[in-house]
DNA sequence: TGCTGGCACTCGTACGTCATGAGTGCCAGA
DNA sequence: TCTGGCACTCATGACGTACGAGTGCCAGCA
């Protein structure tokens, strides 16, 4: 196990690393923090941490930094969420407040994060499946042709086409929209397949066709990893990097374009807080030089999606911990307003 | 004027230099294309291009790189607009018949885009203001609360919170709903404000407030530049910029999270056709280094909206432009079919 | 047993020198 | 008007050197 002391000098060097992005010594370390001790002991200190594995030498002579297990470490045992200041809060609170629509609350989420946190914001938008029904709606285009749209109570509007196989009558329509709304209005998404079921048997035979393809239609927009969605932003936060940029830069805007990517670098914490991947942790290669903390938010007690940012393992994990939880509590409350 | 024969190798520094990223020289010139002369003679026409400004020299002892008047003469005169290979037309339609709703057409010609021209491309939602309407709907979600939901000819739905002054019933909702629908419906998105004018003197006195209060919101959702919305995609093509890449992707990245910015960048263009901004002739700064290929793309003989990508002036013009104008083509024939 | 000062050693960085060669401008001649 | 020749410029890369931050180890001390 390791002394009070030298976990002392670890956190010490995390956030020397952090401020300064240069390797530490021993002496720089002794004169910035009150350890109470010599260099040298602090050098006794950094060997035994290292041969830990917490820092490393990037080359002999040079100071330590911390490698993804010591940011671990300092993330478990070492620090805290750093809460925002109550200016801060305010701002989040009326930034958040004139959002209009859904698309509105998450673009401005995802803009406050990356402003907060100096990096880029990853914002899901409320799952399909884990939200309720507030409406369904049927619209005739054409006599064979009908617009689907659905929309839940977080907000958001989901619209499909429905080719049918006959023509499908406006009192047949409003039939059909009307025992539908019935029994899915304010029931879960994830509730209903079962609860349409047995619809279609209610109908004429010439409509039941129709119909079918109608349930069919608003089932697909319910399969997992096609309905969610996403945005991101703050990317211009990547040139802060550090002095090696070039080089990581690029897998991570790619690994940011695919949306699939970042459903599962969401999606993966499975915690009901927050979540912290550090490097290697993420399982997504071009991500290995990249911490991403997340958290679940929802208008409610569960959540209902998830929300993060993605920056430098060298990053300020109390202050970006603090600014997510904080940002993601606000849009919950935005979120069971509307 | 400017011989034929220094046109041409001002064509042939363009296509070296956007080949190679290397400032090209007299002798190089020479060896990879036919002019018939000698270097030397080509040392004097460079000089001759250098006066008049279509070329420079990074340092003195190095071979010219285009200026932005040299790609611009190159754009407007000595290029045309390569087309597309016949299996790339067929990979495009193949993917854009894929999408179901209008945030997938968005979303995949974004991708397509980005990686036919390997370059950051923008493409933006078909404007309301040019759209005609579908479709609005009122839903009511408390006595007092109602939620619009327009839906237009290209697909975009765009929805709003209604809080009325009074409570409005069901009897109400379903006559505004279908008076609102009757007036609008297949109308043009500009012309909304005069037909629903006098639309709230036809109804009960208690129910004008509430009917007023829709129509307001209504007129709101159509206000030029909040109505706009677009998409972005392929930002880790900007790693291609060049070895100085780090100075110049900043600002880059920061103009391309402004929508703002987007907006007047693909707005700025007049010309019904194809429009190319060359480095400084782009207003924004953070884009003095690049250059922007955009067109309109509509449903009909009209353009609904602008796509288009953002490079690196040194861009291959012809290709980028037929991939640009190829898409838009396409992009226009799916909504025409949705 | 643990802390400290001292000391030799490592090695990355900065700097100055120098040779190389690509590329130029200019000029005289065809 | 084009061409070959020639002197000149200057960025680049290789090389050697000095510097200094930082280390590991050891002997001495509490």
């Amino acid at each position: 196990m390791l002394s009070e002391r030298r976990l002392e000098v670890l956190r010490a060097i995390v956030q020397d690393y952090v401020g300064t992005e240069e390797p530490v010594g021993s002496k720089a370390l002794t004169e910035r923090h009150k350890l109470g001790v010599s260099p040298a002991t602090v050098r006794n200190d950094m060997a035994a941490l290292e041969d830990e594995g917490f820092i490393a030498q990037p080359h002999t002579s040079a100071g330590r930094i911390p490698t993804d297990k010591g940011y671990r470490l300092f993330v478990d045992k070492l620090a805290g969420v750093k809460p925002l200041s109550a200016p801060e809060r305010r701002a989040i609170q009326n930034f958040l407040d004139g959002a209009v629509d859904l698309d509105d609350v998450v673009g401005r989420t995802v803009r406050l994060l990356a402003q907060l946190t100096r990096q880029v914001a990853v914002v899901q938008y409320p799952s399909l499946t884990r939200s309720t029904v507030r409406h369904v709606e049927l619209l005739s285009l054409a006599p064979a042709r009908l617009m689907l749209v659905v929309i839940t109570d977080t907000g958001r509007v989901e619209q499909r086409h429905v080719d049918c196989p006959a023509p499908f009558g406006e009192t047949s329509l409003a039939d059909l929209r009307a025992r539908l709304n019935s029994r899915v209005a304010g029931r879960r998404f994830s509730d209903v397949p079962q609860l349409v079921q047995d619809l279609p048997e209610s109908f004429d035979r010439d409509d039941q066709g129709t119909v079918a393809t109608v349930l069919a239609t608003l089932l697909e927009t319910l399969v997992e990893e096609s309905e969610e969605r996403l945005m991101i932003g703050g990317t211009a936060n990547l040139t802060r990097f550090g002095h090696d940029f070039p080089l990581v830069i690029r897998p991570v805007l790619e690994a940011l374009e695919e949306q699939v990517v970042l459903l599962k670098l969401l999606g993966e914490a499975k915690d009901p807080g927050m979540t912290v991947r550090i490097g290697h942790e993420n399982v997504h290669e071009g991500l290995n030089s990249t911490s991403v903390v997340s958290v679940g938010y929802g208008s409610g007690g569960e959540a209902v999606a998830k929300l993060g940012v993605v920056g430098p393992t060298r990053m300020d994990y109390p202050g970006t911990m603090g600014a997510v939880r904080a940002v993601a509590r606000y849009v919950g409350q935005i979120l069971a307003e509307s």
